[in-house]
DNA sequence: ATAATAATTTAGATTACCCTAAACTAATGT
DNA sequence: ACATTAGTTTAGGGTAATCTAAATTATTAT
């Protein structure tokens, strides 16, 4: 049975490997996972031995396949939990991060299984990001970030990028969720923030949180 | 904020000392969390240390009220997981207890209020323990063990002693579950086994089962 | 009162995770 | 080729929780 810290790793590997195609670097998995270099390439080495990552000194990390498994239980768990604390417990999803990242640590695969069929199965978590299933399966969504939208397109939020309250709160106002249609209408070339239409309502929006709302064309 | 362990810890003291009268000793503390007496020691020092018990070498530990409030805590969050286990996700009351001993320990105040709300209320767990509430207070139930209930008395099972699987899937077998009405018919002297009514079925009853069925005349 | 016994504490290690500081490696610029 | 730099690893320790074995204390029996 995996620990607590050895999951985390697992899940900021995974995080930082787009895809899992290239390898993460000590640094980059070191402050994801808010400890330093040292401490990463101790974990790192560790994990190697367990055979979840394959690693090569100085040149970084890779998931194997069993290392990728673990990482997309953690992610179910982690978006399963987010998804009741908001539609059951009725949280904000501002709130549910935090104690989501406890929560993901619960090892037993029955109380997953009935929460999964408690909330009928979802697809996806508050932020839109998609669960993984039972057996691992994700499905890769080809979203691009809002501030790659053209000019007068329409487009539909799929997901946030960013899980930070103080992002998520500021969506709240604006009434930035997934699902909902939005238009860019004109892009300051100063700034790069956009004036858009979303749900008919004019909003503006900066380019650092532009960045952070991925949309499905 | 405590660790895991120390809530351990200080949950078992509550448990092992009898509504906090008698002093919790170092060999039964350590029973009770599965480790050894030296583990015990250095654990209750520091517990000490932290003003969550009173301590005298050799003699035994109490909890504090800043202890007493922490383990009452620990223990709402225990029951009301168990509650949402069962009524919520469908468990059965025998496979509830292994992870509740994991959600006790997540740190969310709110969580714990969202699902105390969410679960309207209740006033005790799927074992028929009592749930303290967000203060702390807890109700005493004056209730007796069933072998000591006198024969041809009509009594109601409000609780079970112990909560490991096998014990509770021996009741669910035999049908007795808090809030059912049990009335003894018969006891033999030679084993202690007794014959009684339950719910108009007739059952019997071994004198280690009977000694955790509590009940309430 | 003394000895035997049971319970408890202390001493000294171990493991997992984390840290700082020093050493090392790979890449880059001159 | 050589020096600088950024990134990474190694060396050496620290803390929390655990363990075994030895020492200590309290209790009971003679
Ligand atoms: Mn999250
Ligand atoms: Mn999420
Ligand atoms: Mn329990
Ligand atoms: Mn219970």
């Amino acid at each position: 049975m995996l620990s607590f810290t050895e999951e985390n790793y697992l899940k900021a590997i995974y995080h930082l490997s787009k895809e899992g195609s290239e390898p993460v670097l000590t640094n980059d998995l070191a402050k994801s996972v808010r400890t330093k270099a040292a401490s990463a390439t101790d974990m790192v080495k560790k994990l190697a031995a367990k055979k979840l990552i394959s690693y090569r000194k100085y040149y970084g990390a890779n998931l194997t396949t069993k290392g990728k498994t673990e990482a997309l239980m953690v992610i179910r768990k982690h978006r399963l939990w987010e998804t009741f604390l908001v539609q059951a417990l009725g949280f904000m999803w501002d709130e549910v991060h935090e104690v989501a990242e406890q929560l993901e640590h619960i090892h037993s695969k029955r109380l997953i299984e009935k929460l999964d069929e408690f909330l009928n199965y979802p697809k996806t978590d508050p932020h839109g990001d998609p669960i993984p299933d039972r057996n691992g399966k994700i499905q890769q969504t080809a979203a691009i970030s809002c501030d790659q939208l053209e000019k007068g397109k329409s487009a539909i939020i799929t997901a946030v990028k960013d899980s930070s309250g103080s992002l998520l709160k500021l969506l709240d106002k604006i009434g930035a969720h997934p699902g909902k249609k939005i238009k860019i209408i004109a892009c300051e070339p100063y700034d790069k923030s956009v004036e858009a239409l979303l749900d008919g309502q004019r909003v503006f929006i900066s380019h650092e949180v532009s960045k952070n709302i991925l949309v499905k064309e």
